[in-house]
RNA sequence: GGUCCGUUCGUCUAACGGUUAGGACGCCAGGUUUUCAUCCUGGUAAUAGGGGUUCGAUUCCCCUACGGACUACCA
């Protein structure tokens, strides 16, 4: 089997959404499993949809969630340069070297007068397509006499070169998802491969650098599939059948209400992120959210989008980037397109955020701190994250759940004191205080046995003194247990508060 | 419209001719609990429809329906 070399070749319009990511994640993962390299080719060919900053997000996104290239734009490697844009004058002579094997001839019609025939087919219901049915009618090299070619060469007339289609052929793709699919040619048009600009356009681009960068397998979206045919038999007239790589089209992302693909303005309007970081509009300054941003962790966001077309045949669902990598195949990706569920990524990122040390969450929590200008000592971090890290569902929630950690509770919330407040709280309250000044050792397993003992002794109400304790501590009803906040909080601080709420109320 | 691809619980999916059609998310109920979560237990819920092939179809074939992609000098 020959070496392994895939590659990822998105292009520069914009923002990567998580149907593209989800690509390179399964190409990265498929050359990694087979010990092959893997590489980012950046496919620019279209210089009118060019947006600025596009491909530094594009690098920026995939360093993020873990994925490494052998080769690429911004390292470099055997193949370079790897921007289409940067190797415009090798396909020039590949589409020459159509032309002269009469695999493809130039072709003078304007934009104005094809738009002109496919508009009147469409008044005709039917469909123009410039192929073996038309091209002899229309203003080309094979309908021209060769003097008139030349001539217009000459004259720095506007031309592309196109494909020809042969007439009354099956066409037959190998696909490894899809298995065998076959197209009578006679429904293919004449493409254009090579643009009055002087690029080739995408189908004569990618076929040439795959053949030149050796790639073994081309693993891209399913909106791909229908002019693989045509990629197919450009290998055939390039005469490099026999390199060919194997195809697989993966199946798409689609909206998570309703039907279609997800696209890139999904997103925010239902209310889960499309892309894997933030994005600024660089013309409209729309901000666009990110996983990276709204507190996802890059090896749930990877896990939850690997499963989402894959599955490893067990029932294993929890898997690092080396476990991926160890389990995962190009058969078992299914066949039909995957409605993304946001509840199901969320899911997985709480998960890993319970996975998480006591350590890394402090680091986490610790930024968030930093930003909101609070400085604390870090062992005093790790022993709230220690007692919070369970109901946090995306990293803010860290902070969410912790705040009063931090910060005393400035106002109590009215319902809970309604509910919870007597006239006897606050002497009740100045009881408690006095028997947690007592405790020498400040541990919730010894705070929660003096306060319970002391329910007892005293025929309180269990729900009564708890909440009561937990509303002057956070200032509402939320956070963990009553006893590991007093012990996080520390003696002093506790005692503070409690004095505090007592007297505060008692002038009421 | 044409071409191609697809179709198992609401969602992600397993079952490569023989299972009480399994798991996960969600949802519901119960338990644990001082609140909210976590956690544990249980429950809910699916083979799009119709024909074949077969002793036997979720699984193979055909038709229909539905969905999607493509149909540019875009990728």
């Amino acid at each position: 089997m020959r070496e392994v070399r895939v590659r990822f070749a998105p292009s520069p319009t914009g923002p990567l959404h998580i149907g593209g990511v989800r690509t390179a994640l399964y190409n990265y993962l498929f050359a990694k499993k087979h010990k092959g390299k893997f590489l980012l080719r950046i496919e620019d060919t279209d210089q009118t949809r060019f947006v600025p900053g596009a491909e530094d997000y594009i690098i920026e996104s995939l360093k993020w969630i873990g994925i490494h290239f052998d080769e690429g734009v911004h390292i470099g490697g055997p193949f370079a340069p790897y921007r289409q844009s940067d190797r415009r004058e090798i396909y020039h002579q590949y589409a020459l070297q159509l032309l002269k094997n009469g695999t493809a001839y130039y072709a003078f019609d304007t934009p104005e007068e094809l738009d002109r025939l496919r508009k009147d087919s469409e008044t005709r219901k039917e469909t123009f397509q410039y192929g073996p049915q038309t091209r002899l009618g229309l203003k080309n090299s094979l309908t021209m006499s060769e003097t008139d070619v030349k001539a217009m060469l000459e004259s720095g007339e506007h031309y592309v070169i196109r494909v020809k289609i042969p007439e009354n052929e099956t066409i037959v793709v190998q696909d490894l998802i899809r298995g065998e699919v076959s197209v009578d040619s006679n429904l293919l048009d004449d493409k254009v491969l090579f643009k009055s600009d002087g690029l080739p356009t995408y189908h004569l681009a990618n076929v040439v650098d795959d053949y030149l960068m050796k790639i073994s397998h081309v693993i891209r979206g399913e909106e791909w599939l229908p002019s693989a045919p045509l990629h197919v038999l450009l290998y055939r007239y390039l005469g490099w059948e026999t390199e060919m790589p194997e195809f697989a089209h993966l199946p798409l992302l689609l909206k998570p209400e309703g039907n279609g693909k997800l696209s890139k303005r999904d997103g925010d309007r239902l209310g889960f992120p499309v892309f894997p970081l933030q994005w600024t509009d660089p013309k409209t300054g729309d901000i666009s959210s990110g996983y990276r941003e709204t507190g996802y962790l890059p090896e749930a966001f990877i896990n939850m989008l690997a499963l989402l077309g894959w599955n490893p045949g067990t029932e294993q669902e929890i898997f690092r980037m080396d476990q991926l990598i160890e389990a995962f195949s190009i058969e078992r990706v299914g066949k039909s397109g995957s409605k993304f569920d946001p509840e199901k990524a969320k899911w997985f990122n709480h998960h890993y955020i319970k996975m998480l040390s006591v350590d890394h969450l402090a680091l986490l929590l610790n930024k968030i701190l930093t930003e909101k200008g609070i400085e604390v000592d870090m062992e005093f971090v790790k022993k709230v994250c220690s007692v919070t890290s369970e109901r946090a569902v995306l990293i803010p929630d860290l902070w969410e759940h912790s705040s009063f950690f931090f910060q005393a509770p400035k106002v109590y919330d009215e319902k809970v004191v309604q509910k919870f407040w007597k006239p006897e709280t606050p002497a009740l309250l100045e009881k408690i205080g006095l028997l947690l000044r007592e405790i020498s050792d400040f541990s919730s397993e010894n705070i929660d046995a003096v306060i319970k003992s002391f329910i007892f002794e005293n025929s309180l109400g269990m729900g009564q003194v708890m909440n009561t304790l937990r509303l002057v501590l956070v200032g509402g009803s939320f956070g963990p247990g009553v006893a590991s906040i007093l012990s996080v909080l520390g003696k002093q601080e506790s005692l503070q508060r409690i004095h505090k709420a007592a007297n505060q109320f008692m002038q009421l």
